[in-house]
DNA sequence: GTGGTCTAGACCACT
DNA sequence: GTGGTCTAGACCACG
């Protein structure tokens, strides 16, 4: 795993969206158990209230929710993935799309290039 | 203007960043004298050693060429501006197209959803 | 059953006031047997000394007499009862009425809005 | 003030109560300035954290926001304020009516028994 | 001085 | 052993 951090935004934010991106990818699968706070908390090598922060926000999100005594579990509800999924995505575009302006790239250009650029890549 | 840094990677790098989008987006033309390294600097709040790094650099790139005695220009040859426009672009969609890959969009899928995207954007 | 209490009152009082509902609410019936000490201590997973203490304070409020041999049996007196009822509704009623205050609302618009909302309730 | 907090549930939790009701009730009025964590955890003599938590959990619910370094506030949308009061008000008004479900009243009779008792106090 | 974040370490209920 | 809560104490950015 890539447990890395930069200083600009709170390590707990980072960690809810690297673990948002597992979700969401299909590397944690729906329903699925999540490993213990604390085992989490010692791979990123964060504290366990760290990472409990990070988890209660994606709680707060519906991607997780946790039974009392026996650990946390992935959202079984695959639209709220599918939907999560599609918002990171369009902000994504959105973000790439404005720096593409800023090189003075129109909306048709952009399309046309990436197109042109994806099709080369293998 | 936008003069923010991250602590990530070397401000002179930053800064030439910055102002090879200004080159490329055409907001400083080609041919066109720029303003001396210490006024750039000051606007940049920056020292102007660093600006002077961030400039050398982009003269490395043939984007700049300094007169002895007369300040610092912006390449007269167009193709070298399109060409560096062409490279970021394409870091810019490699970049892009990585992102939208761990959220397990295929090739096509990211295709079709930028399309769709900025087609619904006004 | 819901035999569940809180740390902050004694539990012999919770007990007597589950069992003053069942009375009042006509669960157990005036004049009716009421099961052994042992028995309703075993359902409430209580001490069965604790559950005769309950019992105790429902003989000193007349809702309960027993009758040496035989056992204990609600009370015949049906006044008793009502009278228990119209009280406790009152205690409800006092204690409501002071959390509505608290929030700012008026002893008419107290009523104004318990009237329209149990009108909408099914 | 009242800063008493019961074991039942977590006393960040009750702290945000007791804070909302504060707001409801207009002893906090709109737009006005909170005082510090550090100074309102000590009244409360809880730890910063808790009631930094507290806090954040009301901002959650857009009845507070903060400005970094100036402190906190409360909101100046009336609205919120006023649909939380409903809330909280439908709230009271459930638990109570099914209380007095369980003692045997109607929905009428709750509506007339209120309705006298109001009118008998002062 | 303000809010925000983070760590370390503890205790609790539940099962 | 699990998640949840709480405390104590520290550091940071911002202005």
């Amino acid at each position: 795993m890539d447990w890395e951090f930069d200083n600009e935004r709170p390590i707990y934010f980072q960690l809810a969206e690297l673990i948002k991106i597992k979700i969401i990818s299909g590397e944690y699968k729906a329903g699925q158990k999540v490993e213990p706070v604390r085992e989490l908390a010692n791979k990123a090598s964060v504290n366990p209230n760290t990472m409990q922060k990070a988890l209660q926000e994606l709680e707060r999100e519906n991607l997780l929710f946790s039974k009392r005594t026996s650990g946390r579990y992935i959202t079984e509800d695959i639209n709220i993935i599918n939907n999560m999924r599609e918002d990171i995505a369009k902000q994504k575009i959105t973000d790439f799309y404005n720096s593409m302006k800023k090189l003075g790239f129109s909306k048709t250009e952009t399309l046309e290039i990436i197109e042109k650029l994806l099709r080369e890549m293998e």
